[in-house]
DNA sequence: CTACAACTTAAAGTTAACTTGAGGTCAAGT
DNA sequence: ACTTGACCTCAAGTTAACTTTAAGTTGTAG
């Protein structure tokens, strides 16, 4: 595949492919003249990448998780810890959406009034504020 | 409170506290002299500006969240749109969790070859790609 | 009352993750 | 053979979210 297949089929623009190509996200599988040629399997390794991604990773951890070559052996322990770390985080989000949920059907003047949001909140906040924030958004896709 | 008690109590740096106020996301009770004045109840906010943040929105939308001002009524519908968007994210996280989980246990070469893996990180993949990878991670807090 | 540590503002600097632009190459259709 | 459009590289630009720095002000301990 070249590379505006995989821009197409992944949704991935080819700048960004070839900028994770550069980092050692990913990498083509040969060129055709100056082109890059990708393997099928590309997709799915993009895929991770942006599963990565909306778990807050940072490209340098993603390349670390997957692997920088191809089948590297892994760091077993990392991987339980960005697993626990992950679990850390499912929880504070749960919290957040019964949070909000709650927010939208509440009919108290302010929600940070309510108790129950309250409740919620408090159980999602608690160390949220003195863990590691380390998410930081980025411009929606399209 | 003063700037740096809050710092202190929340853990987040005094500069940020003030990039904070300068885009609306808190406000201080009033001055002493030039010294900013903070209500008890910042902490609380900060606390969900943090959980904010690591559900993987941006400040921006943080500030429609919790309503620039103090308890403005609020968009119930917009709420229900991030609960929504933020369960979608629970559960590519929780699938990304498991996967990491298994790849940390598994002993197949390469876990990209594992099949128990592949399925896990496939349910989480789908439409991971071409849905709003909208978070970018940071430098850890501290 | 004076020193000074801690605050203040405003502006510039930093980082990650991209995107854009300029200038060049190349495979493919006519 | 020649044009064309999609690819290439490399460098510079962009954005969000901060942090750092420079220069100035101030509440309080001595």
């Amino acid at each position: 595949m070249d590379i505006s297949t995989v821009a197409k089929r992944s949704g991935v623009p080819a700048s960004t492919l070839r900028y994770y190509e550069e980092k050692g996200l990913i990498c083509s599988i040969g060129r055709k003249g100056l082109q890059r040629l990708f393997a099928a399997n590309i997709l799915e390794r993009l895929a991770l990448i942006a599963l990565g991604r909306v778990a807050g990773f940072s490209l340098e951890e993603i390349s670390g998780i997957l692997g920088a070559g191809d089948n590297p052996d892994i760091d077993r322990e990392m991987l339980l810890t960005k697993a626990t770390e992950l679990d850390r985080t499912i929880q504070k989000l749960t919290a957040m959406r019964d949070g909000l949920q709650h927010a939208a059907a509440c009919t108290a003047p302010s929600h940070l009034e309510c108790p129950r949001f309250r409740r919620l909140m408090g159980l999602a906040a608690s160390g949220a504020i003195k863990g590691q924030p380390s998410n930081k958004p980025v411009k929606k896709s399209q």
